[in-house]
DNA sequence: CGTACCCCCGTACTCAAGTACGGAGTCAAG
DNA sequence: CTTGACTCCGTACTTGAGTACGGGGGTACG
């Protein structure tokens, strides 16, 4: 492993992360992303680090957290004072595993639904609605 | 508990699934809930079921999944031939664990700031995107 | 009987998260 | 030293997911 991820333009960094040029731009003005200074009058050049901030963003958000949910988490990646972050890790960590308990019900019922496919033949259906409203009679 | 929940006017089955009217008319728009039929003229009925899917929708969103999504789980809810349903399940379920790969290291990397956050005082850091990272070098 | 609160339905607006566009500057290759 | 590709930055447009608005109709109660 090489660090061919080290200067690029910001074209070359889009590309890296999987995302276009104004998305990053996007990040920017949000202040997901630090924009580097450049040498006065030229580009700016970004780094490995940079493309995987921007990956860690793009799979939060495939996992329904909002970009101003996000930026919170950047902050605990970034560092904060003890008080501040334990208060904000403890809500995202309750906010996680929400998500968990949800998750691990549908794939449950999906792969019952998948065994039951490959032993039986005909209709099936699938009780992920079922699954998921036990869930809010049960003590967590 | 009795079925106070049936024969419930749009807004009682609104406000019992804990969105708006015009949500509720959306999503029938979209077809990811059936319209009652009507006593023509008048109005139209929903109960308890009708809730259970709506909040259905609504988890599923907080975990990524968008409107297309959802109404391709809610075909397997409601029923399909094995060899459709199968082929489905097999790719949600794959979008699901995924998803339960992600969260269970950010599950991993909060939990381990809490505690450390309770042991230590001072500044703490929390390498969120490194433990997603490591996710893309391993095997599934 | 009227008036107040729903329902129905259609159109229009909003907000988050991008995408697209365009002029001006920069830079590396020929 | 010009040309083509790329950067920079600002403004404007789009899409998904709702929200709001408004006219026209029940009905229920005071």
């Amino acid at each position: 492993m090489q660090n061919i991820l080290e200067n690029l333009t910001i074209g070359a960094f889009a590309k890296a992360a999987g995302v276009n040029v104004e998305t990053i731009r996007f990040y920017q003005r949000k202040n997901l992303l630090p924009e580097p200074d450049k040498p006065y009058g030229g580009i700016r050049r970004y780094g490995e680090s940079d493309v995987a901030r921007v990956q860690f963003i793009k799979s939060a958000q495939m996992l329904g957290f909002s970009l101003d949910e996000i930026s919170e988490l950047l902050k605990l990646e970034d560092g904060t004072r003890c008080i501040e972050a334990s208060k904000l890790a403890e809500r995202k960590l309750g906010d996680v595993r929400a998500k968990l308990a949800v998750l691990l019900r549908m794939e449950a019922v999906l792969t019952q639904l998948v065994d039951s496919c490959h032993t039986r033949k005909g209709n099936v259906s699938c009780p992920l609605i079922a699954s998921l409203q036990e869930q809010k009679g049960v003590a967590i």
